[in-house]
DNA sequence: GTTAGGGTT
């Protein structure tokens, strides 16, 4: 009986048993248009390695192509491995399918989701999501494991189907054996067509009834006025053209005399826009009616309500998550307002947005297709046909649209080498590429040259998005494995917490009791402990019980927990250990900072927070930071939808992101200065991350900094300016010699004596070597050099003397002035206008009566031009006329007064014996008389 | 003062 095929399968298939499990007959019965094709389809797999099918709902191609796969001939060297988008759907195609080839679900057909591995050695039919065929691409580059795949619903265009769609182009080169079928809704298959050298397309009809579709554009005369039209369109408009078209729908039940009730189905785009419609229409809508909310986030029992046939009439609405992930049962009509949040990423603002945008033309005709499964149905479309047409054949492909760093780690792994020149569907924005290798880059997956790291490979191999998987591996060296996998695995799921619309305080209530004060993240910590303590206490029933009122999901709680497993084992296998020790606070947020360095904020005026790059978001207000805001905080989330929110939010200190930052951190120095007590040059440091200041005026040493620059000011303003504290032998030489200078400066009343800055510090420059910045590292060399050369940095007296001094300066500026038998010291000082400018004899109070004015008129010798000069200078023009050129005279005059000065002739006391010294104005008055002028003693001025 | 929908080594 076997004996036909077992030549076949034995000679290829060497270990793969599951040849031998495919039965002989297989049952075709069923009415399936895709059956129509059967043998066309057969002719075609075994011809071609590529084949498109095209098909709407209830073309059979799901059920019927895997056994047509079987009829051809697959499954005989390798398994048929049969892709779907969803689970959910992956374990239901598994299980008809097995039921229509009379196997059980494990055995001859099997599937394989996240969780669970429901296939045997004898399996020969795969059912799997496209992420696990993906994952497997991991173990099995070559999918060696299958000679067939079906790529299911390609039309969805998710990241994983590109990805794959990509990846199989370049394989089948290598696997000339492997056949390709790839199915898809009956839009753009010639796109996949071209992707694969022109594969056959068969199309499929698909088994449905007809929709008729109807216009009804919004009016939008309660939108003019307004601002915000958008705003106005959900407040009013909508509503109001959704209570109308329910009421067309009556109508045309009525007039067809129906004797079965039709359900309705409404699009809505969020969960707000639901609540809306929904009161508007228990408010205006038709009596005896039941309004069924439907979105993904819903309860279990309430999403549980739409699939539990009820007596009455019932109008779901619902989001795009009845567009594909769920069918309505008993929809007749439909209304579509034709809007849709879409998510895009901004590579500009790092941000997901969620913007409600209008539906693709796909998409709305997707939507249309849900009321055609039971019976003809009616859409309404509450915009034009004229809208329809100008809005675009497809919604934007995944790819186009998300953080692509996630994919780029993968293709690093898989050495699938440049991005831009992998054959994708639809090639990636070049910008969005650069910007997934910045977030790896950030969180240290691939290096400068965007090479993978070692971290960027235990980084891929976590099944997680790149950020958590690097929380993950960071948290093990900070002892805080164990909280941040609990916190990491819920981040993964969607978030446990149910809180129903009518119950939104029981809830928050309920869950406030694991709640910490400063971090979102902390309450999975503090609920996982609660759930683990129970789970040996109570039974699985009580545990549900506790579930339920606490308003947790268990489904999600399940999720949850079997991710945590995972991670778990897989942590095992990368030696990361598990601390069995409680992590403080610090070390678990630290640990989770490492991938969330671009999601901090700083908290700025009103409530308000300034995220990177200069943007303004606030805390999601279901957080336990809503009304506290602290002055940092880390977000796991950052999404714009009415405003950038940042979901998941706790605090931080500026500090622990400045430590890990690394490269990323931006360090400007402002004001580099010599600090004396600290004996170095300091400047503030400030430190920015993503345009955020993380510290603003940190008082640093300078010299790490930049050291020439450092010894320059060292230099500058220690060495030449002298301030600092120095007990050294040449410092106070040069000291000394500088202040001589200085002094002689003041007697000759100039200041270009002195060697300037520039030179003395060409001197230092010259011999303080370039690593020397600071009053320590001065000395060790000052030290060390001054063994061998005591003098090397005494300055000389003419490496301070810009000119050479004159000779006859002690005695035309003496340090001291003999007046009545005493030397009194003269104190010189230049600086005109001041009151001690010129010279300044101290003078003992006792001796003031013994000095004679005389004296005192005569100043020292170095001063008497100028004393002479300004004398002349002030006398009246008649007389002053007969002294011209008054330098000269000024000049001869000198040669005359000199020797009679006071204590001209050495040795000779003044005011001391002899004739009392004669007074400068007598002395002048004769000098002038003998040049044939005559001045009176009231000529002098003042 | 409130988040479309999927998926995984």
């Amino acid at each position: 009986m076997t004996t036909e095929r077992r030549p076949d399968a034995a000679a290829s298939a060497g270990a793969y048993p599951g040849a031998a499990a495919i039965p002989q007959d297989i049952d075709w019965s069923g009415d399936l248009p895709v059956l129509a094709v059967r043998d066309e389809l057969i002719a075609a797999v075994r011809a071609h390695q590529v084949v498109i099918v095209a098909g709407e709902t209830g073309s059979g191609k799901t059920t019927q192509l895997p056994k047509i796969c079987l009829a051809a001939g697959r499954g005989r060297t390798g398994m048929i491995g049969h892709t779907q988008p969803r689970r959910i759907a992956a374990r239901a195609v598994a299980s008809r399918i097995a039921e229509e080839l009379k196997t059980q679900v494990g055995a001859g057909v099997g599937f394989k989701v996240r969780f669970s591995d429901q296939t045997a050695t004898q399996t020969y039919l795969k059912l799997m999501t496209d992420g696990v065929l993906l994952a497997e691409l991991g173990q099995d580059r070559l999918l060696r494991a299958y000679d067939t795949i079906i790529i299911d619903e390609a039309h969805e265009r998710s990241l994983n189907i590109d990805f794959l769609l990509g990846y199989l182009r370049t394989l089948l080169a290598k696997r000339p054996d492997l056949k390709l079928l790839i199915t898809s809704a009956t839009i753009d298959v010639e796109r996949f067509s071209r992707h694969f050298a022109g594969a056959p397309v068969f199309v499929v009809e698909g088994r449905s009834y007809p929709v008729e579709t109807r216009y009804r554009p919004v009016s939008l005369e309660a939108a003019a006025s307004s601002e915000d039209e958008g705003f106005e369109l959900i407040e009013e408009a909508i509503p109001r053209a959704v209570v109308e078209a329910v009421e067309e729908c009556l109508q045309h039940e009525r007039a067809q005399g129906r004797s079965a009730r039709g359900d309705i189905l409404v699009f809505s785009s969020s969960e707000r826009e639901i609540r809306l419609l929904a009161d508007t229409l228990r408010k205006y809508g038709p009596p005896h009616t039941e309004i069924l909310p439907l979105y993904s986030r819903l309860s279990v029992a309430e999403q549980q309500k739409v699939f539990e046939r009820g007596s009455g009439r019932r109008i779901v609405i619902a989001t795009n998550v009845a567009e594909t992930s769920l069918t309505v049962p008993n929809i007749h009509y439909v209304i579509d307002p034709g809007f849709a949040r879409i998510s895009r990423y901004s590579y500009r603002s790092k941000v997901q947005r969620l913007p409600v945008e209008a539906v693709s033309q796909a998409s709305a005709n997707q939507r249309a297709g849900r009321c055609g499964r039971i019976a003809p149905g009616v859409c309404i479309r509450l915009y034009s046909e004229a809208d329809y047409l100008a809005r675009p054949e497809f919604t934007d492909p995944e790819i186009r649209r998300t953080n692509l760093a996630a994919v780029i780690l993968q293709m690093q792994v898989l050495g699938l080498g440049d991005l831009e020149r992998f054959p994708f569907l639809d090639a990636p924005d070049s910008r969005l590429v650069n910007d997934g290798f910045r977030l790896l880059e950030e969180l240290g997956a691939v290096d400068r040259q965007r090479r993978i790291t070692t971290l960027g490979r235990q980084i891929a191999r976590l099944p997680l998005d790149p950020r958590l998987a690097r929380m993950v591996v960071a948290a093990a060296p900070l002892g805080a494995l164990h909280e941040v996998l609990v916190i990491v695995a819920a981040l993964s799921v969607q978030d446990p917490r149910d809180r129903p619309h009518d119950k939104q305080q029981a809830a928050d209530e309920r869950h406030a009791q694991f709640r910490h004060p400063d971090s979102d993240f902390l309450f999975f910590v503090n609920l996982w402990d609660v759930l683990a303590a129970q789970k040996g206490e109570l039974t699985e029933r009580e545990r549900r019980e506790f579930a339920r009122k606490h308003f947790l999901s268990w489904l999600r709680l399940r999720e949850w927990r079997e991710t945590w497993r995972q991670l778990v084992q897989l942590c095992e296998g990368l030696k990361l250990p598990m601390n069995r020790e409680p992590a403080p606070y610090e070390a678990v947020h630290r640990a989770l900072l490492t991938g969330l360095l671009s999601q901090i904020a700083h908290k700025g005026d009103d409530r308000e927070y300034q995220a990177p790059r200069n943007q303004k978001a606030l805390v999601f207000p279901g957080s336990v930071l809503a009304r506290k805001g602290p002055p940092w905080i880390m977000a796991a989330e950052l999404v714009e939808t009415h405003r950038v929110y940042l979901r998941l939010a706790a605090k931080i200190e500026p500090e622990w992101a400045e430590k890990l930052a690394g490269d990323l951190l931006k360090r400007s120095y402002s004001e580099p200065h010599w600090e004396r007590r600290q004996g170095r040059v300091v400047a503030f440091e400030q430190t920015s991350l993503f345009g955020l200041v993380l510290h603003a005026r940190r008082k640093v040493n300078y010299e790490p900094v930049n050291r020439a620059e450092a010894r320059e000011i060292f230099i500058r303003d220690a060495l030449v300016a002298g301030d600092i504290d120095l007990k050294a032998a040449f410092f106070r030489h040069n000291r000394e010699l500088i202040a001589e200078v200085e002094r002689l400066e003041d007697k000759t009343r100039r200041r270009d004596l002195l060697v300037d800055e520039e030179t003395l510090y060409a001197f230092y420059d010259e011999r303080v070597p370039e690593d020397v910045a600071s009053l320590k590292t001065f000395e060790d060399w000052r030290h060390r050099v001054e063994k061998e050369q005591p003098g090397h940095l005494c300055l000389s007296r003419e490496q301070v003397l810009a000119k050479a001094a004159d000779d006859g300066t002690a005695h035309d500026f003496p340090d001291t002035l003999r007046v009545a038998g005493h030397d009194l010291p003269l104190r010189y000082h230049f600086e005109p206008g001041h009151e001690a400018d010129g010279v300044t004899l101290l003078l003992p109070a006792g001796l003031v009566q013994e000095v004679p004015e005389a004296v005192l008129e005569w100043l020292v010798p170095g001063l008497l031009g100028d004393r002479v000069e300004a004398l002349l200078r002030g006398l009246p023009k008649a007389l002053r006329r007969q002294l011209v050129p008054l330098p000269d005279t000024v000049a001869s005059v000198l040669q005359e007064l000199g020797p009679q000065m006071p204590g001209a002739q050495q040795g000779r006391p003044q005011g001391a014996g002899g004739k009392a010294p004669e007074s400068l104005l007598a002395a002048l008055g004769q000098a002038l008389l003998r040049r044939g002028v005559r001045v009176g003693a009231s000529d002098w001025a003042g």
